[in-house]
DNA sequence: TCAGGTTATCGACTATGAGTCGAAAACTAG
DNA sequence: CTAGTTTTCGACTCATAGTCGATAACCTGA
């Protein structure tokens, strides 16, 4: 690979051309998929590639990847959009010097967007051949997607306005590749006050069941949770009224 | 200023240049400083600004970087680099379009690399007037650094190979911005076994005083600390088959 | 040599947040 | 009403972090 260097790319001294792309990321049927268009042509033909395009001239980044996205989904169904790394390398594309920055796009469960003939969504666990070094670029999506859901309110990105903690838990555990209790999502997101219940119910399963609570994430914009730094500031004085259980009034609990 | 932007621009088509930025970090007498060097011609004549340059037409982002910063400290005193991150705003050079891509340097305490007549530290608490966006940079830089000093062994990059506690809680309150409990820090790191005594001891003050255990990090190279992640995977007993299975044997989906 | 001052280390205690488990609640179907 | 299902919640345990004070190990000066 870095043998071809030499003889591949004849102008030295060319300006490189700059392109972005997205890793689109959403939970469809518990399993966490990527947004991926397979190629007509070369190079490439047929391996399947991250949505994205070369940079307009008068264009910046963040427009530049909304502009891109907007022919493969509908960009307004994009829960959450954030810049992920910067590729160099001179051999990442086989004819022409292209630098790509790469971003990180969510989009809620059970949306179902339009999408062209070309593009489908992937389960992110049985990638299709992929062009280029796009498959590396899904891996620093997962990976950063699954860091942030552990110290950020991310997961307002993965699911719908109203969920229940039994759907909500499919996502993250979709998401971070693992198994995670319901009791205790609920638990940890609700001291965070990251979440709080609706007050309504949804409808019991096919088999009865207590009806689930909705909830919804009460900021649908990143926000880091504090709290979770360690090496913290000295005992932080009485700004904060020491969060106490949020969750239920006085008397919660039904009858007995 | 965004009112300049259709005028300033000649080409809208003319593939923007690209370049490498570097918030080189060190702490200097107890206080987090930036490298910084002063623009002798315009634009921005007398304003300081980060190392970097253009990337050569066959250089991947790495290397240029590491070429770049050559140019106004050694590179083999830089105990680490990342990227931070790159950015594309139309406007951010006032001549022409040019994309930067940020990285974040360290440098170890105690070391005072040589550096060119034009090339000074500063505290970032008082920074000089400074060209183009570079002032943003740098913000972006201290807060990669604090928020990574939480959750990897990054401390490794701002210490010196031995270090007493005391010393390394310098090193992490000016880091932080914040003070760091010794006894506290020293407990952390080891636990999280980042560091480990040499079983040499340093030279007591000049007052007298218990002399202190010299330590060093086991690890140079970044790694993140596990077991800080929320939201863990369960309890991995024994065996455990881990293997996730999304749909479930006994039911069948949600009715309709 | 010893008393007093100085700095580092360490153990004990507390606080907080997270993981586990099982009981109870609130439904449906028959 | 009973049996089956799913959700919710409290009580417990565990791990890690923050605080405080006692002790160790060194210095200087009388």
């Amino acid at each position: 690979m870095a043998a071809a260097r030499d003889v591949r790319h004849g102008k030295p001294d060319a300006t490189p051309g700059h392109e972005v792309l997205a890793v689109v990321l959403q939970v469809r049927g518990g399993v966490l998929s990527v947004l991926l268009w397979q190629r007509a042509r070369p190079p490439h033909r047929g391996k399947w590639a991250l949505p994205g395009g070369v940079l307009g001239g008068t264009e910046d980044l963040g427009p530049s990847i909304r502009r891109q996205l907007a022919a493969k989904v509908d960009v307004r169904e994009l829960s959450h959009l954030e810049q992920l790394d910067t590729r160099g390398q001179v051999d990442r594309h086989p004819d022409r010097r292209v630098i790509a920055t790469a971003y990180l796009g969510l989009v809620p469960a059970d949306l179902d967007p339009d999408v062209p003939q070309d593009t489908t969504w992937h389960p992110v666990d049985r990638m299709p051949p992929m062009a280029y070094d796009h498959a590396a670029i899904v891996a620093a999506g997962r990976e950063r997607l699954r860091s942030k859901l552990s110290y950020t309110n991310l997961g307002f990105a993965l699911a719908p306005p109203d969920f229940t903690i039994s759907q909500l838990r499919g996502y993250y555990s979709a998401a971070l590749g693992h198994e995670v209790s319901a009791t205790n999502l609920q638990r940890v997101l609700l001291r965070r006050r990251q979440i709080e219940p609706t007050g309504r119910t949804a409808p019991p399963g096919p088999y009865g069941g207590r009806p689930a609570e909705l909830f919804r994430f009460r900021e649908r914009r990143l926000e880091i949770t504090d709290g979770f730094a360690v090496l913290r500031p000295p005992t932080r004085p009485p700004d904060r009224p020491a969060v106490r259980d949020p969750g239920r009034p006085p008397g919660g609990t039904p009858r007995r």
